[in-house]
DNA sequence: ATTACTTGTAATTATGATAGTTACAATTAT
DNA sequence: ATAATTGTAACTATCATAATTACAAGTAAT
């Protein structure tokens, strides 16, 4: 089980976005450097633009940001592209045998428990702003550049 | 997206082996708990089994549980039934474009990130035990009790 | 030793999510 | 008009999950 490339793909874009803000960053354009259909770009975009990420327009090439990426939280990507749904991330045996001590308690016992491990994976991803994985980009692309130089 | 209910179930047969001490459980007698059909009782058996988590012999009914609940967490249940692999919770595009600053940096920038978040969704999991899970069944089980002879 | 029961596995199936692709309508700009 | 782009629908291939059937191999009781 692997959460989908979706949201890394999400983070992607919207990084790019920013990064090529003098260019015009067409659905094309960005499936280019995900290295991927336009068409995947295009849906994904449409989440982000319903979670008020991005703005776009149909027969107008371009994407742009809706907010500064420092407003923008990986979560809040996570959220758009509806990787994971709310307290869902750990699935639980649906018909467990109510005639049982363990089987007519365990969705309950458990439940509360996966929420709370799920809730520490989303705390984490709050924590970080596109605007920091912008920035860790510029960084090794700026050491990058120096190794380059000395070789 | 949902991480197997191998997990869920792997912890459903731990707190039953425990609670059915005196009694033998079997592969059909865990499965009729749960639900489900007794080969994927014993396809998780096998990976309880080789995380060191129960004992069970070929021929002969009845597993047991090889450590005391209190040593069992429910990370090391996750880990045993492989519901995820180490690093690979978050999945991320394989092959972004080279010639892309963003495209040549995102496996290795967001790669850190994800692996933070999915520590802390593991370290939450780590933080319980199946003996609480056990203890809040019997717990549940009390309060059920008290509902019923009141009512 | 035969019988009955159990575990351990392989093989098969159905289902659902993912990611890619083709096709095309609707929209905009020149 | 023409060309380019976005937004969708529809289809495909691939993979993981969960359930199921079938059966070999092990054990226990008679």
């Amino acid at each position: 089980m692997s959460i989908s490339s979706r949201f890394a793909v999400g983070i992607h874009i919207l990084t790019l976005i920013k990064m090529n803000k003098n260019g015009v960053s067409s659905s094309e354009f960005l499936a280019g450097s995900v290295n991927t259909n336009p068409v995947v770009i295009r849906k994904i975009m449409g989440m982000l633009k319903n979670a008020g990420l991005v703005k776009v327009r149909p027969g107008i090439a371009g994407a742009e940001l809706a907010k500064d990426l420092s407003e923008i939280t990986l979560l809040d990507v996570y959220k758009a592209v509806n990787v994971v749904q709310d307290k869902e991330l750990f699935s639980i045996h649906e018909n467990p045998n109510p005639q049982c001590p363990v089987g007519r308690n365990i969705q309950h016992t458990i439940g509360p428990i996966f929420e709370i491990a799920q809730t520490a994976l989303e705390k984490a991803l709050g924590n970080v702003t596109v605007e920091d994985v912008e920035r860790d980009m510029i960084e090794r692309e700026k050491l990058n550049n120096k190794m380059l130089r000395n070789e």
